[in-house]
DNA sequence: TATGGGGAAA
DNA sequence: AATAATTCCCCATA
């Protein structure tokens, strides 16, 4: 840093832009402190290999103020590690950001239980708000001038709408209880093994909390993967001792969630219910999957609009939120709720709402969505924090391009756009870097992935890896993986079959041969899930083999962006330079990933 | 109660 | 934007 009071840092990482984008530096020494102070307020954008890109937006604000930021704790940050002085709107459309943010609240109407009164202390904006197209369609009356009503059955379209604004609502009109449900944390789990809940864990649960009150109660805790969101979860369970119902993205991640309560809370079995596709339980703590919730029944020819139709209607399984009196709701994984799920809990504002997640940033763009109806940010951990204490260890990632042979460059140029990717992806030069990999990586434990089924087979039988798709029966999966665990088929050969969830074990290598077309975030969350570091100390590696100068290189970036926002770090690499570039295995864990591979 | 086909999702 | 594989759901059949 140079002296205070000088105009340019230029050995500071950031640099803040009058457009409300900031530029990141990865190479610089600041790079981890300026990277965990940002992303509390801002969106990472684009993730290439030297600047980061991140975008200031209202929203992200918001969030960052609901999680207890104020405008200058902000400023302060970015002025810390900014290389210029921080254009001049940026700092008026923070503080204005921030000021924002309940200026307008929801608070009960003492006399009529059907109204809610939409109060502020400034006059002159409840008027504006009183006309604003958003909002005027829900506006009942004026009633004073501190007050608009609005109807309680609107609560979360108000909400919505109060964002559409640009004044988003403290919404303190309150819960419903819920049935009650005594349950306590276990200090042994079912193993015998001491459980301890961690002190991010426990802060994350009682921020949400907020000791019951109005102002707690519904928000988001944002936690990277592995570092024990199922645990907030339970631990807000037992704040709240009431029926609760779960909602998770599949079945797997149901009966984990299942196993988990089992292992850690003093629930009993019989109190645990799953509802999905096999299982139609409905317990005082239930379990369900988003799919089954969002299951449509099919329409019949003649009738092509739900128009005519109520929720209940085209969801039949909606149901489910009115069969029991749940006085709390938890969203796994929030950034991956469906579009359908978010019309359901417009109305159920009066339920205590949890939304855990690695991300707030959703590949549809309905973050607004999240904040309005689930609720905002509550909490989330500094990467660097959760690395201190070794909770996580994200993988290392490294981006291989491989050029592709004259032949196959010949196929792919003249090719239709659509068969452009699979040559590409198919490239046979992978294998020779595969080859190199493996040798890199003898005695590691290591899942090498593809979509292309053809493509899979051939490395199978290269090697005499077992492989496994989708079509693999579930019988023989587990006994595959069962034989991966032990170490006796350390290498195993897997289509992108189905998020990983089944019971997947743990691999501290994964090697990419061509990439999925879904969603990266899904791709990223699947790798923390998959790859833990190799006993203590040692660092998991995840290489993704992509055609150079094509459109499977293309692909990548988007996937990028995801690894980085997940905190991994990306390495771009070339083909000669593998395995020279890497580092050694043995010292792989203090090796800390700066590999030096720049083109 | 298990199995398989069809369809939708994302 | 496009693309391939896979899951999960329901329902029909045994």
């Amino acid at each position: 840093m140079t002296d205070e009071g000088a105009a340019f840092k230029l050995d500071a990482p950031l640099i803040v832009q009058g457009d409300k984008s900031v530029l990141l530096e990865v190479n610089n020494p600041h790079y981890e402190e300026a990277r965990d102070h940002l992303a509390r307020f801002a969106e990472l954008e684009k993730s290439p290999e030297y600047i980061h890109t991140y975008r200031i937006t209202p929203l992200s604000l918001w969030n960052a103020a609901a999680a207890g930021m104020t405008a200058e704790m902000i400023i302060e940050g970015l002025e810390r590690y900014a290389k210029y002085p921080l254009p001049a709107n940026v700092l008026v459309d923070i503080y204005d950001a921030l000021s924002r943010y309940g200026r307008v609240r929801l608070v009960p109407d003492p006399h009529r239980p059907d109204r809610l009164r939409l109060v502020s202390d400034d006059e002159l904006l409840l008027r504006e708000l009183a006309v604003n197209r958003h909002l005027r369609p829900f506006i009942v009356e004026q009633g004073g001038p501190h007050t608009l009503l609005v109807p309680a059955a609107l609560r979360g379209h108000v909400k919505q709408a109060l964002v559409k604004a640009g004044y988003p609502a403290e919404d303190l009109v309150g819960y419903v209880r819920g049935e009650a449900l005594p349950l306590a944390l276990r200090e042994r789990t079912l193993g015998g093994e001491p459980f301890v809940v961690r002190d991010y864990q426990r802060e994350a649960a009682a921020v949400f909390w907020a000791g019951g009150s109005k102002a707690g109660g519904a928000g988001v805790v944002v936690l990277p993967c592995g570092a024990g969101k199922t645990i907030v979860g339970m631990a807000v369970m037992a704040l709240a001792q009431c029926y609760t119902l779960i909602l998770t993205p599949s079945t797997v991640a149901a009966r984990q969630w299942k196993a988990e309560l089992l292992d850690k809370t003093t629930l009993d079995a019989s109190l645990i219910g799953e509802y999905s596709g096999q299982r139609k339980e409905i317990r005082p703590v239930t379990i369900a999957t988003y799919q089954v919730l969002t299951y449509r029944k099919r329409r019949k020819k003649g009738q092509k609009l739900d128009n005519n139709l109520s929720l209940a209607e085209i969801f039949p399984n909606f149901a489910l939120f009115e069969q029991q009196n749940w006085g709390l709701i938890i969203y796994d994984e929030v950034h991956l709720l469906p579009a359908p799920v978010f019309r359901i809990t417009a109305e159920l504002q009066a339920r205590r709402r949890l939304g855990l997640t690695a991300t707030l940033v959703r590949e549809d763009g309905r973050e607004e969505d999240v904040f309005s109806l689930i609720g905002p940010k509550k909490y989330d951990v500094p990467w660097r924090e959760l690395e201190r204490y070794g909770w996580i260890a994200p993988a290392i990632c490294y981006e291989i391009r491989i050029p592709l042979p004259r032949e196959q460059r010949l196929a792919y140029v003249t090719a239709p756009r659509r068969r452009k990717y699979p040559i590409a992806a198919t490239n046979p030069r992978k294998l020779e870097v595969l080859d190199r990999l493996l040798a890199h990586h003898r005695g590691d434990h290591i899942l090498i992935i593809g979509m292309y089924l053809e493509q899979l087979q051939r490395v199978a039988q290269r090697y005499g890896f077992p492989l496994i798709t989708g079509r693999t029966p579930v019988r023989e999966r587990e006994r595959l993986f069962e034989a991966f665990r032990r170490g006796e088929a350390p290498v195993l050969v897997v289509s992108k079959v189905a998020n990983f969830s089944i019971d997947l074990p743990d691999a501290n290598v994964a090697i990419q041969l061509s990439g999925t077309f879904g969603s990266r975030q899904e791709e990223a969350q699947r790798l923390g899930r998959i790859l833990r570091p190799k006993a203590r100390g040692g660092q998991a590696h995840f290489y993704t083999l992509v055609s150079r100068e094509t459109i499977d290189q293309e692909y990548s970036a988007n996937r990028q962006r995801f690894l980085t926002e997940q905190g991994y770090r990306y390495l771009i690499l070339y083909d000669h330079e593998i395995p020279q570039a890497l580092p050694r295995v043995e010292e792989a864990g203090t090796a800390a990933g700066k590999a030096g591979g720049d083109g």
